[in-house]
DNA sequence: CTGAAAGCGCTTACAG
DNA sequence: CTGAAAGCGCTTACAG
């Protein structure tokens, strides 16, 4: 491998000034600079990241945690991810969680050793019960995309779920639906919440039996779900589904059911992901902000990176946004 | 930060014997062992990764080139990747091209700089054209999932597509078809050729106006491409989609042209992944053993770093296998 | 504008 | 079984 020595022998210099044309922080005469680049070539030589990283401490990488990769969500938003760390000469090193602590402990572990200068973490799970190894993380930590109690010892980039939630049942409440039924993953509660809010305005309220947990995050977990609530529940006119891909299950369970949508039944998603943007009907679903999130949650982490120690303790948070499609409607009568 | 020096201080014994504990390269007596463990501890020792890699010029990590992160396909990949990779104590650096060159190269160039122990590139696209660049690296390259030409300058691990779409073919000529279309996308020849090949056995031709490119690898260009082909061809009984997510967009065609499959109209994908496993009609499609493709790509990997210089040129095709679910059905008639 | 020196934190032979 | 020395390839003050 051919070394920065090599290229300074070639051009007659120092390595130090090999190191200076190439950093620019110090100007160098035109002429040995010019020397030097012709070097370079000629050598075909690129520095050698690993001790440049040893010399400043910094390695320009930063990892990135998410439950998983399959699956829209979370696909779209390490693509984001990607695209701003680029502008900003990082690079990326990915773990998927699988929501399983474990995991996620010895990856952490493997981290912590200063191979990445920081780290983001997507996506509220198991994780939150290793946090307590966090706390010893040698660079910063930034979350983002978390719905649960937000740890107050690191920065959060989120959305504001509540509201999310609000806006899927303000936007069904007011199509007069008034016996609604919601499909959920066992850590929306929020969300839930939000939507549960939507209708207390009117007096009105989602008990907790119209609440139909899916046994996993899938279309299938969707189908179910939704199949369970339809039978509990047939005079229900309209289902919120607190992730997009419960509503495509859901969508399919009401095709079986005989019921159409949305004359029949009117369906919410929650998330805005490329799958349901394809479905028929068209899924109406409350839009989250990934890019605008995937940025913010970065320029956080960068900030951290340069100013290190001094890790600000701040929320903040996203508004999502309702997109109307074609499968919700009026209820009928 | 804590240093091997700090640790062997408070052990009191030279830094060479923490290494030699850490490694367990060399025998430490078991009390001075104990000493250095219990300064460890204390301190919080962890060893800094970076210093590590520029002593022993590896840095315990691989590159990763997915066209995409988005569907199913490479993000099932991926945990594969990973799983492996842990497996062997590696970190995984993520790039998605894009399908953008520029962009590969961009990233190639950044990875040159020794920061990877090797890499691995999914999918063929328009990389192949920046194989130039590829030759300088420093590092083992493989292939995976390579549809195209392979280029011999790297080691391959990829499937038989040929005979994947053989199979499709097979399957969809045994039931009894005889008008078919196919539904593409641009680098699938391979495997149109073989569907085309599971034909002509019985003298009857696929002709080239019988595929239709769909715009985009998503559902909705499954979507465009299969109204197309039931437009074009009415008397056309199945479908033969290069690509899962073209099925899904066609499954949705077909409902709307008001056919139903099996009954109508007969549909088979390519990939299995997991979008369409929970598709109604479930999809018959040929199915892509990703996990076997990951394990023997990484394996390959591991052993170009080991004996380094000596990059194999081999080939590696696994075997596709056909999964009969419910969209594939006796022609009618 | 250029060079001599020290150091980043580890590992790897090599003595003792 | 343990220590002294050199080196991995860079950067960062500091002189000149």
């Amino acid at each position: 491998m051919v070394t920065m020595q090599d290229v300074a022998e070639r051009a007659g210099v120092t390595k130090q000034t090999v190191s200076n044309v190439l950093s620019g922080r110090v100007a160098v005469r035109p002429a040995t600079a010019a020397r030097v680049r012709a070097a370079i070539d000629e050598l075909g030589y690129t520095p050698n990241l690993v001790a440049r990283s040893l010399a400043t401490g910094s390695t320009k990488t930063i990892g990135l945690f998410v439950p998983t990769v399959v699956g829209s969500f979370y696909a779209e938003l390490i693509e984001e991810v990607e695209d701003v760390l680029e502008e900003h000469g990082y690079h990326l090193l990915l773990c998927t969680t699988r929501l399983d602590g474990e995991r996620a402990r010895r990856h952490l572990a493997g981290l912590t050793s200063r191979s990445v200068d920081a780290l983001l973490i997507a996506g509220d799970n198991d994780l939150i019960d290793h946090l307590p190894l966090l706390a010893d993380a040698r660079f910063p930590v930034v979350l983002c995309a978390w719905e649960t109690e937000t740890p107050d010892r690191f920065p959060v980039v989120t959305i504001d779920y509540e509201r999310a939630g609000y806006l899927a049942g303000r936007h069904i409440r007011e199509l007069g639906h008034r016996k609604v039924a919601v499909l959920a993953s066992p850590s929306h509660a929020v969300r839930i919440e939000g939507f549960r809010r939507a209708f207390t305005a009117d007096g009105l309220t989602v008990p907790e039996s119209a609440v139909h947990y899916a046994p996993e995050p899938t279309p299938a977990g969707g189908f179910e779900a939704a199949a369970a609530a339809l039978a509990a529940s047939p005079e229900v006119t309209a289902l919120f589904a607190t992730h997009d891909v419960l509503a495509l299950g859901a969508l399919e369970a009401a095709r079986e059911a005989g019921r159409s949508v949305p004359q029949d039944l009117s369906v919410v998603g929650h998330d805005d992901t490329l799958e349901v943007q394809v479905a028929r009907p068209a899924l109406t679903t409350v839009s989250i902000p990934k890019r605008e999130m995937a940025r913010q949650a970065i320029e956080q982490l960068l900030r951290a990176i340069t100013r290190s120690g001094t890790q600000t303790n701040s929320l903040q948070l996203l508004r999502p946004e309702l997109v109307v499609r074609e499968s919700t409607g009026p209820a009928a009568g």
